[in-house]
DNA sequence: ATGTCTTTGTGAACGCGTGCACAAAGATAG
DNA sequence: CTATCTTTGTGCACGCGTTCACAAAGACAT
C-alpha cells in the first residue's frame, strides 16, 4: 500500500523555517488585537508575551521575512500585519470546499474565523441526499456527486475533509484528482497524497490521548512523592479492556 | 500580565520524547484496527505504512517503551495494543467536561471517539441560560455556575473548552481553580496557565493559514517556472484589506 | 553634535528529533 | 546442532529549531 509521503510540505519553503511558518498566524493574531486597539508600536517583548511565546524566537522569525522592526522602538504594528498577511497568502481570496456536513462540517462552515483573513467557503457537500439543499451556515449543502465539477468551477485549492474516517481517503483522492493541492484533514485516519499535495489533519482523540499521557505522569510522580520513578506510574491498572470501537467515523450525523 | 508557561509539558515526561507520545496515539489506531482483523503480529516495516511514518522511527519510538518485538517476526499486536494503552494511561477512565456547547461543543459532545479509550463526558457546560437542561448528545447541558461543582463531584482533571475566544481564558482560570491540569483549547487564544497545567490547543484558522502559506508557495512556484524566486511570490496582491474582525469567537451558536 | 538608552537583528552553541546502516537476536529449515 | 534468513534494537551523524548574549542601529535628551 504505497509508502505515499504524508503531512510535511514537499518544498522546503524557500528559506521560511517551518516552525516560524506555523507560529506566524500566532502573530498576526496578536497584532491585529493591537491594531484594533490603535497601537501604533510595540516591542518584540511585548508582542511575545502576547503570541505566548520567547523574544528572542520571534525576532528570529520576523528576521526570515526581512527587517520590518525600529531598533530602540520596536514594530510598527499596521506595517507588520500588511507583512505577515501577505507573506501568509492572506491577501488574497482563498475559495474552500468543506466535505462531509455532520456535526463537525457544520461547525466549521459556523466558523467565523473562515470568512475573515481571505477564507471564503465555496461549497458544502454531503454524500447523505437528504442534506442535498439544506442550507447549513446559509449555504445549500450540495451532492458529492458534483465535487468535481465544483472544485473546477470555483478555482477550489484547499479542501477541509470531516467525514467519517472511512469515507476520507476516497474523498481525498477525488479532491486531488479534480485540482485540490491543501488539504486539511478532521477524520481519524491516514490520508496518502500525491507529491506536491500539503495535507494538515486535525485529530481530537490524538490530542486528548497525549493529555491523557502526561495527566497519568503527574498522577505519578504525586503519588511517588517526588523521587525517579519505576518506568510505569503507580499500580492502577484495572484491565485490558479496550473498548470494541476502533477506527470510529470523526463526527457523524447521527 | 505574566509570562506564563503554555502548552509545553513541565515536565520532561522520564525519558519518553514528546515526539513520540505525539506518535503513540496513532500507533495505537493503526494497531487496534489489525486487532480487529485478528492478526497476531505485524513488522515495524508493515506498522510504520499504515501509521503514515518511518519504520526506523516507529522502531526507536518503541525502544522507549522497552523490547516488545521479537526478531525475525515482528510484534505481538494484542501485546502491543496494551502496553501502548497502559503508556498512554489508557487503561483508566477520564473524565471530561465540554465547556461551551456551541456548535463545535455540540460537535464534540457527538464525537464517537470521546466514548471510546478511555475518555468520558462528564459534563456538557455552557453559560447561556437557555440551553440549561437541554440535552445534547444525550446529555443535559449544565449552567456554568455549577462548573467548580461538576469538576469537583466527578474528579474531573481534563477539560476542553470551545468557547468564544473571550471567554476562554476565564473560563480556564476556573477550571484550573478547580482542579483541572490538562485543557485541550478550541479557542483562538492563547491561554494562560500556571506551572504543571498542560494545554494543547486545536486552532483551525491557523491551520488553514498554514496551508494558504505553502499553496501561495506553489503558486508561485509553478509561475515563475521553476528557478529561485525573489522573496514574494509572482505579483497578485490585491489590496492590503484584512477583515474585520480580529479575533473571531471560535465557534458560535448563532 | 554628542551621549545615553532602548531595542533590534544575528552569530554561535546547544539539544532534540530523524534517518541510516548494521550488529545482535531469534526463528526456521535441514 | 548448524546454517541461513528475517527483523529488531540502536550507535552515530546530521540538520533543524531554540536560546543566549551581544554588537549595531537608531531614538531621544541635552
Amino acid at each position: 500500500m504505497a509508502t505515499g509521503r504524508t503531512h510535511r510540505p514537499a518544498t522546503r519553503s524557500r528559506g521560511i523555517p517551518e516552525a516560524t511558518v506555523a507560529r506566524l498566524p500566532l502573530y498576526l493574531r496578536a497584532l491585529t488585537a493591537l491594531s484594533e486597539r490603535s497601537v501604533p508600536t510595540v516591542s518584540s517583548e511585548e508582542l511575545a508575551a502576547a503570541a505566548g511565546v520567547n523574544s528572542a524566537k520571534l525576532r528570529k522569525d520576523f528576521s526570515y521575512l526581512g527587517s520590518y522592526g525600529t531598533r530602540g522602538v520596536g514594530y510598527d504594528v499596521e506595517y507588520l500585519v500588511y507583512q505577515i498577511s501577505r507573506e501568509l497568502g492572506l491577501t488574497q481570496d482563498w475559495p474552500v470546499v468543506i466535505v462531509g456536513i455532520g456535526n463537525l462540517g457544520a461547525a466549521l462552515a459556523n466558523y467565523g474565523g473562515f470568512a475573515s483573513r481571505g477564507f471564503r467557503v465555496a461549497a458544502l457537500i454531503d454524500a447523505d441526499p437528504a442534506l442535498t439543499g439544506k442550507p447549513v451556515a446559509g449555504i445549500p449543502v450540495q451532492h458529492a456527486d458534483e465535487l468535481e465539477k465544483i472544485i473546477r468551477d470555483n478555482g477550489v485549492s484547499i479542501g477541509v475533509i470531516s467525514t467519517p474516517a472511512g469515507a476520507a481517503q476516497q474523498v481525498c483522492d477525488r479532491l486531488v484528482a479534480a485540482g485540490v493541492t491543501s488539504i486539511l484533514n478532521f477524520a481519524p485516519t491516514v490520508l496518502t497524497v500525491p507529491d506536491g499535495v500539503d495535507v494538515r489533519k486535525v485529530d481530537l482523540s490524538i490530542e486528548l490521548q497525549i493529555l491523557a499521557f502526561h495527566e497519568q505522569r503527574k498522577a505519578g510522580e504525586e503519588a511517588v512523592g517526588k523521587g525517579p520513578l519505576p518506568q510505569t506510574a503507580a499500580g492502577r491498572d484495572e484491565s485490558a479492556d479496550q473498548g470494541p470501537d476502533g477506527d470510529v467515523p470523526a463526527v457523524m450525523p447521527a
